[in-house]
DNA sequence: TCTACTAGCGAACGCTGTTCGTGTCAACTA
DNA sequence: TAGTTGACACGAACAGCGTTCGCTAGTAGA
């Protein structure tokens, strides 16, 4: 039986600064790490290949990360630092909020298959991913939601901006920024693989096999959101005991 | 580069059975890797961990499973099989289709953190994750509602119950199902975090540190529910090219 | 009974995250 | 300026992983 251990942030929320003397840090392990990532993707990441980077072992890394799950977390942190917030305005929260997880979602996808790692992660302690929530809750407050929807609402977005994020990463190898004609090419192999399946057991899949994988722009993102949100608004007047 | 396989599932529909010598087969192994996710978890599952379970070697199971993300997909397979389908209709599809998704959850959940593995196959091809797709496609249908916002719909649907059984099922350690102790115990260590964070950055989250903890039976998950149906349903309107 | 084929399986390969013990340099003390 | 000290760097090793190789052995068909 293992205990969760209580959620930290090691350095953070008045951190003393680190004294250096040849130049490893945690910033540049960090920084050497996503562009493994960005390059080549969050498999190709390990301890020895961020060391190499560095020109270093891979033992000197863990004087300054405490493991490689510290290591992916420091990088979502890193990512989600990115952002900057909006300000409520409670006349368009509602575009405010697509706005910014429009770009909360470009942001994560443009690492590579980073979102991967976020995944796992469900619950945010980090300070950019806190931020983030802070944000949203921000946004949904100004929509003049209530409490316990705000609560649970922020759960169910971030979760879907992380999922999509992840969806589009995977549909295409772990360099770079996703290619259309890439994504194109898998989900048309989706598709005829859905239109070759036996119809008799799967009636819908196969004649719906157009819609099922159509892949218009950000059609399909905005279309979750937008269902996000009219679900939210609809369930405002919902009461908790 | 890697151009994405086709996706293809081996040996179904319209499979040759296996003729056997000495007892291994493909039904044992995931009987058996089944059994200890159930009892150890996800992370203990391992070839030689699956191996000693037969009392054999690790090299025997390829003969039956080509690697390990085969034998985790028919795994998933083997839970997503478990489940009996409604037949829609359409006076009560709303129901019918909570009523569905609550026991795909609690299915994936009395899996230990199996539901890990389904986060990453985010796209369904196994023969049960298909039926799983079709029969919640037959119950938008049935509900009315236009060919592409359930295609749409469904992929959404389908995220949030494997995202929210991994939720559940990461408060705690790996052994079978999730006691409500440990949840509230680890539930309230976030909470307590939230509220002892830095009130000038987070004002919302340490002051709604109650509500985002707040875990009252199945209302999470049913709020996700409503929110999304209401969501689809005020979708409907919504006209593509 | 003999032969051919195939499933079973021990051993090994290359990879991973992590730790140990030692080396080494920078800064403080006298 | 010379000596000392302690924190950092790092090579080497460990334990574990997925997977492959090539031999063994048992069964089905001739």
């Amino acid at each position: 039986m293992t205990t969760p251990p209580p959620p930290t942030w090691p350095g953070a929320f008045g951190a003393e600064p680190r004294r250096k003397r040849r130049a490893l840090s945690r910033e540049l392990i960090v920084e050497t790490a996503l562009k493994i990532v960005d390059t080549e993707g969050l498999d190709a990441l390990n301890m020895r290949r961020v060391a190499q980077g560095l020109g270093t072992g891979a033992a000197s890394l863990y004087a300054h990360v405490a493991n490689k799950d510290e290591l992916l977390a420091l990088l979502l942190d890193r990512v989600y630092g990115d952002l900057s917030h909006p300000e409520p305005d409670p006349e368009r929260w509602r575009e405010q909020a697509k706005e910014y997880l429009t770009r909360q979602r470009d942001n994560l996808v443009a690492h590579g298959d980073l979102a991967r790692a976020a995944m796992t992660q469900n619950i945010p302690t980090s300070p950019g991913a806190l931020d983030a929530a802070e944000t949203m809750l921000a946004l949904l407050r100004a929509g003049g939601l209530p409490e316990q929807v705000c609560a649970y609402g922020v759960d169910v977005i971030s979760l879907y901006v992380v999922a999509t994020a992840l969806e589009e990463t995977s549909r295409k190898g772990p360099e770079g920024a996703p290619d259309q004609g890439q994504v194109d090419a898998y989900l048309g192999g989706i598709r005829s693989f859905f239109a070759s399946l036996p119809p008799e057991r799967y009636p819908l899949i196969t004649g719906m096999a157009g819609p099922l994988t159509r892949n218009v722009g950000d059609e399909r993102f905005e279309f979750g959101l937008d269902l996000l949100f009219d679900g939210l608004v609809a369930q405002a007047g919902r009461v908790y005991d």
